[in-house]
DNA sequence: GGAAAAATTTAGCCGAGGCTACATTCCTGT
DNA sequence: ACAGGAATGTAGCCTCGGCTAAATTTTTCC
């Protein structure tokens, strides 16, 4: 058993990565929505995030209170230099998490599912082995060629 | 961008393991405070969690209603059978998600910390791919033939 | 132009999980 | 044996993040 100190920073700093969980995932989301389609509607977030309207705009509320995001009465959402820039991180992390889960042998729709509350909780540190260790096992890959087809041949394996 | 139904799948999924992560958390620190000091006491839960001591006895309250934890006032706790199996599971789960992280070069103290937050989005399928690979990096170490002595050990230089 | 539909926002409820302050019960040392 | 300190429990407050219901604003369509 670890020490008390130790474990109660551990389990302090898991709390303190939750909380900080939901506004990653809706500025990334708004990030990846304004890219597809040119605005981040508060509907759109909240389809995506499977809950109801009212959810995600109080969710939302909390996004522009923590400046991230900025927004005007029945208009559409718009992410703050702040929020692009963890939106940023949080991409660039999810996508080493799910590729590392991948190269250890994870099905790829386990690692897609997996990756999303994991993310959140990996560390630089962690963070940078996993870069390495992809980097070395796969030296030529991380292009940017996103074509992935092999998606539709999964099936609902959960 | 992933098809929205199956995105909202996927934070479902990730919001109601977090739901989840405080049971699993919670009995897994009473079975190993109840291996180590014989007894596992509201207070010592609450100094390893890192949180007053309401706070962890309304959250024991709550692994009471759902039958993982039985407790007489003013006595220790004692897990249900259902709270020893979830306690060893979650166990079992901790110590491959670190082991697996500090095989792929993730600093012993960051993966440790990391584990704590991590393990609990870790699916049946990506723990299966987990052990698989750490079977093949340390094919003579760490198989499940010996008991780990190195436990019992742990738990008694606290 | 105006009515119907759609989107957005507000209001209010709930449970989970933090906290402080205070009450009670156990246990220990003198 | 009992007084005081430690452990346990209770009460009440807070924020976060779900929800439904209803109000408001925008958009669309006739």
């Amino acid at each position: 058993m670890p020490e008390a100190p130790a474990q109660a920073e551990r389990f302090g700093k898991a709390r303190a990565e939750r909380s900080t969980a939901l506004l990653e995932d809706y500025v990334e989301l708004i990030a990846d929505l304004f890219a597809a389609n040119g605005e981040a509607r508060a509907a759109d977030v909240a389809r995506r995030q499977g809950v109801t309207h009212p959810t995600a705009l109080k969710n939302i509320a909390r996004l522009r209170r923590e400046g991230l995001v900025t927004a005007r009465p029945y208009r559409g959402l718009f992410l703050t230099d702040a929020g692009r820039k963890l939106a940023d991180a949080a991409r660039a992390r999810h996508r080493v998490v799910v590729d590392l889960l991948i190269a250890v042998g994870a099905p790829r729709e386990a690692a897609e599912a997996d990756a999303e509350g994991m993310e959140h909780h990996v560390s630089k540190a962690t963070l940078k082995a996993f870069e390495r260790f992809l980097a070395e096992r796969r030296p030529a890959d991380r292009d940017e060629a996103p074509q992935r087809q092999a998606d539709e041949d999964e099936s609902k394996t959960s």
